[in-house]
DNA sequence: ACCTGAACACCGTTCAAGT
DNA sequence: ACCTGAACACCGTTCAAGT
């Protein structure tokens, strides 16, 4: 797999290396600002660079939230290792889900950018967004294999579950909380149906 | 209440009737293609209007969404009355349910539109929405007296769920049925908890 | 009363031309 | 090797001017 975070960063000129720095941090509070739709013209203006000189560097939105995101992204896979040595595989995968949840929320429109990038291969996002994916199907499967899960769910299922709830919780903040439990309880393999 | 799409529907020059009439259909079309983001100006275009026209029959894109889409969402609450006297108020909840999940997904990126009207009471989409959230309330409460729906939903926390299945199911439309019943079984007061 | 084409300020993307 | 300003084709919205 390649590391196009690593690749994307430059290592020649100074210039190029300040350039995409401030970027960078532009970019971070502009997204925080306005949302994932924010304005990339505006966003090399502000960073004081050319236009082209932010699309060299990041040539999609997606290159530039992977650039912002993936660290932190990734994160979430060592959080689903640290969780897999738990005692109780329920309720790792309930901490799990609301942590996956709060990344997903980091800026206003990423949970759409997230999806979207998890569909498409070519995206920079891609393969950030299936190491996610794949955090989540490790605590899955431990926990239906406990039967505590419902077994009729995969990680992508799984995936957009957290996606929907990041989405809506977007959205209405206040109901963030029940939004989580009502799909963490429908996750639930119910007791009357357990074989 | 105002019923704006009777308002808006003009009953004066004849060229302004079949001028409205044709970017009706015309929009139907573009937002059955190209989702609820198609471009304006296209549609005027392809109705063979000039721009302006559209604007004075619809000053929003929500009021365009209102008048191709009014009448079958408010067809959800005449359904929930019809569900009122059915013998089970959970299954009635269910169905109801997935017919309101059915009808936010009638166009591509509608449900953004509906929810971003149900927070807006400027919108021409307000009324209608808020007609769709009262449907849904009867219905939640009847269920919620039986004792087999969780206490801890209001309406507008079932509107949220509705709309993040309709979100997710939109774009992974093999998940629709279990995001559906991962809802379901979430809102299920559980056995165990019972008083 | 209702219409239209043209203008405006944006957007993302790409161009030709620099140092 | 890396940069910039200007152009391009769009977008929604509003203008002045028609019939």
């Amino acid at each position: 797999m390649v590391d196009r975070s690593t690749q994307a960063r430059p290592v020649g000129r100074k210039d190029a290396r300040r350039n995409y720095e401030r970027l960078l941090t532009t970019a971070r509070t502009a997204f925080a600002e306005h949302g994932v739709g924010a304005s990339l013209n505006d966003i090399a203006r502000t960073a004081g660079v050319g236009n082209v000189t932010l699309y060299r560097h990041f040539p999609t939105r997606q290159a530039l939230l992977e650039a912002l995101l993936g660290e932190s992204l990734r994160g979430l896979k060592a959080r689903s290792d640290e969780l897999l040595a738990s005692p109780s595989p329920h309720q790792a995968l309930a901490t799990w889900l609301t942590a996956a949840v709060e990344h997903a929320m980091a800026y206003r429109g990423l949970v759409d950018a997230l999806v979207e990038s998890l569909a498409d291969p070519t995206s920079e996002l891609h393969a950030t967004c299936q190491a996610v994916k794949a955090a989540g199907a490790q605590l899955l499967t431990r926990a239906q294999h406990t039967g505590t899960i419902r077994p009729d769910i995969d990680a992508s299922a799984l995936f957009s579950l957290i996606a929907s709830v990041a989405w809506a919780a977007e959205r209405s903040p206040a109901h963030r909380d029940q939004l989580l439990a009502v799909m963490f309880d429908g996750l639930h393999r119910r007791v009357d149906e357990r074989a």
